[in-house]
DNA sequence: TCTGTTTTCTTTTTT
DNA sequence: AGAAAACAGA
């Protein structure tokens, strides 16, 4: 493998670096990269890596350790890096969440952990809710009755995330209740009549911290496995994240970079740490670096955003847009309507009609919400029907999971890529995914000649088996035999082998009998294969979610509905994370941003500093005339 | 059955 | 926050 120079580096797939990109890119310490909407953040790792590797810079013995929340981000930024890199290359480069990270590290190393402390060998995963922890922490009380602390606990405790997050076992420095309480809440996950331990991720979160502090083996060979670390949405990290970074690569050769916004932190309420970034700079002495330039919005809109911006930091730097504004007329405005089916009436009308004269696909469009899209879904779904549009709820419950977790799993998008072909897609880079998973799946070497040739064979047989079968008249019983055939050929023990997130618990049970069960709607309301697919693919839907779910995602046009204060029942006057939240949604829009109020959902004087910031930008207020109604 | 009090719900990710 | 549901006691 011949490496680049340094200095004769250029970026892949992309035109230009921004000048303090390039700088946060050479940096070879820790550094912080603050990117706001549209900046690239992605993009700017999937270079950090791509520049790392071709150097040399991270030696061929080396790996970057990529961490993400969530996983279709961890997945998305290994797909980048695969794309600009040769495959010897992006082979070191690891993208994971940090809860797959630390899952790993008490998987491997379980036995490192004190016998008290330790899960049973085959545990369950656990996501207590709410009301669990607190009586969790009423049973503690019971316990420990009027101990002296006992106050000082029960303030704390009001926020598990943090309180967990800030302790760690077998500290000295605890005190005697801190220390009492971690492991009586522990011994909770661990300790089960039928031996088999039922353990949070918060909990495997300790319990990696632990075994990576006590056990200076495990401590050494992570950092020098991973020499550079990237940590992505860096503003959302929680308490237990944090401390878990910190304790395993502060003070050391590794050089961390955390990229995010502080302006989209919406994570807060949820039990994100507040002042990441700034801890994070002193801990790590890290320098900052601004990204200022917004790929995404038209001018027009990223000065919007920047009213906004301005609002929730006063300091904030200007950004440079390099879009242009394609669309002639406002970039955004308010509409304002009486109730809810005039609203659903006008917006139907509206989007139908730019729909068709910018030639654009629902895709283009979103809805955004603060809280319950089901509450606006079946208004809009009416009227949207008169246009012949429809409209879909991502967040909708299938099974026991959801659409929108559904349509990112392994098996689905395995499943949908087989239903692809079969129907005579000619899609080079689906056929040549798919060849790749497979390989996998079978665990075929590259070596192994013989084996690799019989898995394209098989793969090809089956392909063509497919088409004959969906050549026939599309039937449920026919459709149904599609569905056995093709579980039958990704076969669930070597996705369970496969893929460590199918290997224990019942996620994989969950996942088919959702993917039955959204295929088996899907042939109920179609009557064809095309339509089949384009439902399961959500094509000619206009997608309906929430803000806190559209982070990180782009649309040409998003309409903000319900801007009132019932469903901002949380917001109170210069509350910066609800600014944050009306940022996030704002910044999803490239070329188009609607705000539609409606008298019906509520007042809007608690959240009148919405109204006033978009006045201050310009943003012209339109009401509805009754008359629209059909 | 009435009345006053308490609880729940509303923004989420993670194998 | 504030509405609605669930609960407790007379």
């Amino acid at each position: 493998m011949k490496f680049i120079q340094s200095d004769h580096w250029q970026p892949k797939g992309i035109d230009e670096l921004e000048p303090n990109a390039w700088q946060a890119l050479s940096r070879r310490e820790s550094t912080s990269v603050i990117a706001g909407p549209g900046a690239g953040k992605t993009e700017f790792l999937a270079q950090k890596a791509a520049y790392l590797l071709e150097t040399g810079l991270c030696p061929p013995n080396q790996k970057i350790l990529a961490i993400s929340f969530k996983t279709d981000a961890a997945k998305n930024l290994a797909d980048r890096v695969k794309e600009r890199c040769p495959e010897e290359l992006s082979n070191r480069f690891v993208s994971m969440t940090f809860d797959a990270f630390t899952k790993n590290l008490v998987d491997r190393f379980r036995m490192a952990l004190p016998e008290r402390h330790r899960p049973s060998k085959r545990y369950e995963i656990s996501f207590p809710t709410f009301r669990q922890e607190k009586s969790l922490i009423s049973s503690f009380r019971n316990n420990f009755g009027n101990a002296v602390g006992i106050y000082n606990i029960r303030q704390r405790l009001q926020n598990m995330n943090q309180f967990i997050g800030s302790v760690r076992i077998g500290d000295s420095g605890l005190l005697w209740l801190e220390e009492e309480f971690l492991d009586f809440w522990l011994s909770q996950q661990i300790n089960y009549a039928d031996g088999i331990s039922r353990v949070s991720f918060l909990a495997l979160n300790r319990l990696a911290e632990c075994i990576v502090r006590t056990n200076d083996h495990v401590h050494r060979s992570i950092r020098a496995s991973y020499p550079i670390v990237f940590v992505d949405e860096f503003q959302d990290t929680t308490f237990a994240q944090y401390d878990f970074l910190s304790s395993v690569f502060k003070s050391s050769e590794v050089e961390v970079t955390v990229v995010g916004d502080y302006k989209q932190r919406i994570m807060a309420w949820a039990g994100a740490k507040g002042d990441a970034f700034h801890q994070f700079e002193a801990d790590f002495s890290a320098q900052r670096h601004s990204l200022l330039l917004n790929h995404r919005s038209s001018p027009e809109l990223v000065r919007i955003q920047h009213v906004i911006a301005r609002a929730i930091d006063h300091e904030v730097r200007e950004v440079q847009t390099s879009n242009n504004n394609l669309i002639s007329g406002d970039a955004a405005w308010i509409c304002c309507s009486y109730n809810v089916n005039q609203e659903a009436a006008h917006l139907a009308h509206w989007i139908a009609n730019d729909m068709q004269g910018r030639s654009l696909n629902p895709r283009n469009y979103s809805i955004l919400v603060r809280q319950k899209p089901e509450d606006y879904e079946q208004q809009l779904s009416h009227y949207l029907a008169q246009h012949g549009l429809s409209l879909r709820n991502e967040s909708v419950k299938i099974g026991q999971a959801t659409l929108q977790d559904l349509l990112a799993e392994e098996l689905t998008i395995l499943f949908s890529t087989l239903l692809k072909l079969g129907l005579g897609h000619r899609n080079a880079q689906a056929w040549n995914q798919l060849s790749a998973d497979v390989r996998l799946l079978r665990n075929t070497t590259k070596e192994d000649e013989k084996a690799l040739r019989q898995v394209e064979r098989q793969l090809a047989l089956f392909i063509s088996e497919l088409k004959d079968l969906m050549r026939q008249s599309f039937r449920p019983d026919n459709s149904r035999l599609v569905f056995e055939r093709i579980i039958a050929f990704i076969d669930l023990n070597d996705l369970r082998k496969t893929f460590s997130r199918y290997a224990t618990g019942d996620l994989l049970e969950i996942n088919l009998a959702a993917l039955e069960e959204f295929f088996t709607n899907c042939v109920d309301t179609q009557n064809s294969w095309t339509g089949l697919l384009d439902e399961f693919e959500g094509t000619n839907h206009i997608p309906l979610m929430t803000i806190h779910k559209s982070k990180g995602l782009e649309f040409d046009t998003t309409i903000f509905m319900g801007i009132d204060d019932n469903a901002w029942w949380s917001y109170r006057p210069g509350d910066s994370e609800g600014l944050s939240t009306f940022f996030v949604a704002l910044s999803r829009a490239k070329q188009r941003a609607i705000f539609s109020y409606c008298q019906q959902r509520g007042q809007r004087t608690k959240i009148a500093d919405f109204y006033a910031l978009l006045s201050a930008a310009g943003v012209q207020e339109y009401v509805i005339p009754p008359s629209v109604v059909v």
